[in-house]
DNA sequence: GCTATCTCTACTGAACTAGTAGACTTTTTA
DNA sequence: TAAAAAGTCTACTAGTTCAGTAGAGATAGC
């Protein structure tokens, strides 16, 4: 019943995007992005990457480049970027949906793990399916807003030359 | 969101042994469950023994030996086995009951990923935590014979010497 | 004591996971 | 126009897990 690291990578990524989008800055760098999250650089990147061959993310390149969501949060289904990185939701191929393989019982219509497993594989999906990543974006963004938590990627105020260096903020946080 | 092999094949001798038990046959030889369900009969052997040890099934070595449930069907919880086998059923860790840790991001308050997978992890565990052994033999058997499909284990009508081989039955059926 | 059964330990090939490395291309900007 | 800063692409890898296989040994029934 996991989650790879991929999986959860690319959906604290587009998370992160969608969070970004919403406050004011739509491109988000590699290096930005695994500072937050404490992610490999290179690994994240190579997630990225399946994620723009996918249309989930438009990239620029270039000194100013970085990340961006290709659609609107709203129309990014959680679930359908699970089964892009994890393959199926479903617990075994006998009731996937999407990827749907006989097993080797010898009858599925008296298969009691089967009628289990497809009540868990329909209660993951009814989940994964239905959450996008703009209510996801949404949410975050009221929780913190409510509790007084500081936004990630506010806009920056200075115009394009900051004043401070990215990580400056981070490394004078606890002064 | 994977189901192991493990656990499926632990999943479904148990459920083989709780139908042959509620068939008025308590005990199972490895060699008949494997023919059942089409398992490599060493692989479930070792289950088989992974399911001794956290007492769900008894053995009786010997000629006539073999395999029976350990406990009341209805007092096996399928969640529990799979746990056992597979370990938690959190899709990550920072969502897990029975195995919690930590994950990295800065703040699991406010981390919307968090939000979703608890969801999900308490779905499932919903569904896992609330079905026994017992009502999927239940459900199982009233299928097949509202089906009137031929129910497997039938107790042996000829005493302890059968006139018939194990197999004979099952290659007849077709003839 | 023979035979059919479970028991225990060790081994293994293949796939997968979670990365790392580095040369290359593109864009900005000084 | 060239340096710097970004993404791109391909290849590699250590470690782990999965799904078994193998075989000698213990035990019980006949």
């Amino acid at each position: 019943m996991n989650l790879s690291k991929r999986s959860e990578y690319a959906l604290r990524a587009l998370i992160d995007l969608g969070i970004a989008r919403e406050l004011g800055r739509p491109i988000l760098q590699v290096r930005e992005l695994a500072l937050k999250e404490k992610l490999p650089i290179k690994f994240l990147e190579q997630i990225l990457t399946q994620l723009r061959v996918a249309g989930y993310v438009d990239t620029k390149r270039g000194k100013l480049g970085g990340y961006s969501l290709a659609k609107p949060a709203s129309r990014i289904k959680i679930g359908a970027v699970i089964r892009l990185l994890d393959g199926p939701l479903a617990p075994i191929a006998c009731v996937s949906q999407t990827a749907y393989h006989r097993c080797t019982c010898p009858d599925e219509a008296h298969c009691g793990l089967r009628m289990l497993m497809l009540d868990v594989r329909n209660s993951i999906a009814r989940i994964l399916d239905r959450s996008t990543l703009g209510q996801i974006v949404e949410i975050t963004l009221r929780k913190m807003r409510r509790d007084k938590v500081p936004v990630p990627f506010a806009r920056r105020s200075f115009g394009l030359k900051d004043l401070l260096p990215l990580n400056a903020s981070k490394t004078r946080t606890k002064a």
